[in-house]
DNA sequence: CATAGATCCTGTATGC
DNA sequence: TGCATACAGGATCTAT
């Protein structure tokens, strides 16, 4: 669930309170989530300040004091960094604790599916004078990202046969995006998530990349998009960009924009929601998308 | 290399 | 009431 806007969020609330402060002490309750790691998480952060929080698509990190690693962190569909008082129970779904200096706050992951996860990576060139962590560094920036380039996604776009909402949802193309921004900016655009990426035009693409990110930009003023408690910003608050949502979880409403009954169908081993008159389907699938009447 | 599908997890909702 | 199944879904792995 938690996609570019809502990591964003987390990344505002985390800069505002753990930037300049030094870790000092690290308890891991659950070791999947600190799977990735390839080196441990208390011997690696206890003692060392946090210089700042950073964040490209999905991933957030925060890099120690002098630059050489990063505490690196990825939200998954279910996981929360929240800025609890230490004398807060725990949560049931508390997988890691970091204990900050000078008194406040400590920082909390929370993951009820355990897909996300905790690690610390040394940085690496990103191959345009740029600093990553390893982890990060194959993952193509994110559409709110000044240095984004839209022709050379214009062009991968055009390059590939797969879908355009696999594309949409491909990192390594653009970064940020998931299954219920893909869907809405889709419905904007008037573009159906299976048509190729070969079969778009260029203005198309560039449309769709517009739409990506004026859906983001509004849902990250609303702080993001909240179904349940599972997304919450560090202080345990929803977005409320669901009340905003067109298509995407919409199944059977009207489309806002022409009155028809929005689809839903299986995907990915997900769902993608739709205006059938609005998203015409691409013409001769086999059997991958139902069609109407 | 590109592409497509399966898989990892747990809690909630629904069906029989 | 109990049990089985579907669903949520980001990233990664495997197969072709």
């Amino acid at each position: 669930m938690p996609e570019l806007p809502e990591v964003e969020v987390v990344r505002r609330g985390l800069a505002a309170h753990v930037t300049g402060r030094t870790v000092t002490g690290v308890e891991v309750l659950h070791p999947r989530a600190v799977r990735r790691s390839p080196v441990d998480l208390a011997g690696a952060l206890t003692g060392r300040r946090i210089d700042c929080v950073s964040r490209r698509g999905k991933y957030l990190w925060l890099p120690l004091d002098g630059h050489e690693v990063a505490l690196v962190g990825h939200l998954g569909m279910s996981g929360q960094l929240l800025l609890q008082p230490p004398s807060r129970p725990d949560e049931t779904h508390l997988r890691v604790r970091i204990r900050l200096a000078s008194g406040g706050r400590e920082l909390r992951f929370v993951d009820q599916r355990t897909f996300g996860g905790l690690s610390v990576h040394a940085m690496v060139d990103d191959g345009t004078c740029g600093r990553l962590p390893e982890p990060v560094a194959h993952i193509a920036r994110d559409p709110l990202d000044p240095d984004f380039d839209d022709e050379a996604f214009v062009r991968r776009v055009r390059a590939r046969t797969s879908e355009i909402k696999r594309i949409l949802l491909d990192q390594t193309v653009a970064s940020g995006v998931g299954n219920i921004y893909a869907d809405e900016a889709l419905w904007r655009a008037g573009i159906h998530g299976g048509r190729p990426g070969r079969a778009l035009s260029a203005m198309a693409v560039r449309s769709l990349l517009a739409e990506v990110r004026a859906v983001m930009s509004a849902a990250l003023a609303e702080g993001g998009t909240s179904f349940d408690a599972l997304y919450v910003n560090v202080n345990g608050e929803s977005g409320y960009f669901d009340r905003s949502l067109a298509a995407y979880g919409q199944e059977g409403e009207p489309c806002p924009r022409c009155g028809t009954p929005i689809r839903r169908i299986a995907f990915m081993n997900r769902s993608s929601y739709f205006c059938p008159a609005c998203q015409p389907a691409p013409r001769a699938r086999r059997s991958a998308v139902p069609r109407r009447g």
